[in-house]
DNA sequence: AGGCTAGTGACAGTCACTGACAATTGACAA
DNA sequence: TTGTCAATTGTCAGTGACTGTCACTAGCCT
């Protein structure tokens, strides 16, 4: 796992496997994206992909457990990035705002890290293509449903709380990932199909949310 | 579709073929749900289901597009009843108040027309094992995201307001299927794994989200 | 330089799913 | 009752995702 070499190579000098490696698998992924943007997710084989790439179908296998998981790859590091801003907030936050705060400085913060993998453009009509996909629309909610159970306790921390004794993180954390899910819808129908546009939807919708979820925290749970 | 016989064959009797035809796919959902719910749903195949009942491969997916899609069978029944009972309820209820009393009185009024099509005790162990397989819960969310855009078009009717203008009803229904949603898991994990069970969960959770988002509706909307 | 091992390719096989066509069987009229 | 029509079903062949196995290649380490 780690063990670097003996003359201590930096970060940046994982050894050429490990380079060929990462490379392989960004062309995959690349190519992955390109072809299911442009000619459907569906309408793309496997086969199509690793030939592009050169290499064999059972070494795309070894990269990805399944074709669906590819085309969330870019997906996962925008999730990682939003909880490591939520870990990060200030803890004199409410649950509510370090959320809302997070969301939005991820949106600010990933651009940069997506652009080393595949260019933000395609980043987008990915997302796009996923939220228009039945197949890859379902696997992204249940994504989302995973991430909405380590939010949920990131939340918990923050306040305190249990979350299998109290249900209120999980409940304002489902509350709050449901309205970034229609968030997400709106902006594959609507017009603006930009970052700053699903940045601005986001706080437009949110805003709708915030003052109703953010009252009578922090208080002892009601008797059953 | 319609047009009976000459007879006036009442609703009780749609002729030999319909019934057969009836007989053949309760049989393939009972079938499945059985061998889904003790061996599993990936280790059991579709060729399994239709050895059990003696039709062919083909024949099982003309009623069904997907393996998936069995599963699921029963789950519609009850979301048809929901949605029969969210439009059935007093239009001076509030939105989130109609939601609730839609899905107890759903809980409540389902138990008899499940019955007729496999036991209740099959159809609540099915529920679990959509839970818990992964393939499942993705469509299962899938489903009910577009559950949720049928549900915010009641209630925008109820309210006299127009979904694409006003994203007050997607947000709501947004969170509210959010609190149902881990309503669901938190009862698949839990002991009481009864029809009462979920329904007195149900009202638990939804306790906790209530009167939060009952504020402040049939005002006009706040500049953005 | 040579052994070790991670990574890869080639191959065979399973399973979900589909199109095409032939065989069967209710439904309905003569 | 019987013949015709149309709906339903079965058979067959094929595609595509995915897996196990095994031999082989190529970095890595001594």
């Amino acid at each position: 796992m780690s063990a670097p070499g003996p003359s201590a190579p930096g970060p940046s000098a994982p050894g050429l496997r490990e380079r060929k490696k990462q490379r392989t698998r960004d062309a995959l992924v690349r190519v992955a994206l390109e072809l299911f943007t442009t000619q459907g997710y569906e309408r793309t084989t496997v086969d199509e992909i690793v030939e592009a790439v050169e290499v064999s179908q059972r070494t795309f296998f070894r990269y990805f457990a399944s074709k669906e998981e590819v085309a969330f790859a870019v997906q996962r590091m925008v999730e990682e990035e939003f909880v490591r801003a939520l870990t990060a907030r200030p803890p004199g936050e409410g649950p509510f705002d370090a959320m809302r705060n997070a969301v939005l400085a991820a949106w600010d913060g990933v651009g940069d890290a997506i652009d080393e993998v595949v260019p933000v453009d395609l980043y987008l009509r990915t997302f796009f293509m996923i939220e228009s996909t039945p197949a890859l629309l379902a696997v992204h909610l249940r994504r989302s449903s995973e991430l909405e159970e380590t939010i949920a306790r990131v939340v918990a921390r923050r306040e305190g709380l249990d979350v299998d004794a109290d249900p209120r993180p999980r409940i304002a954390v489902a509350a709050f990932s449901g309205v970034m899910r229609v968030t997400g819808q709106m902006w594959g129908k609507g017009p603006d199909r930009t970052l700053e546009g699903i940045r601005a939807l986001t706080e437009w919708y949110l805003d709708h949310l915030g003052p109703a979820l953010s009252l009578h925290w922090r208080e002892p749970l009601p008797r059953r």
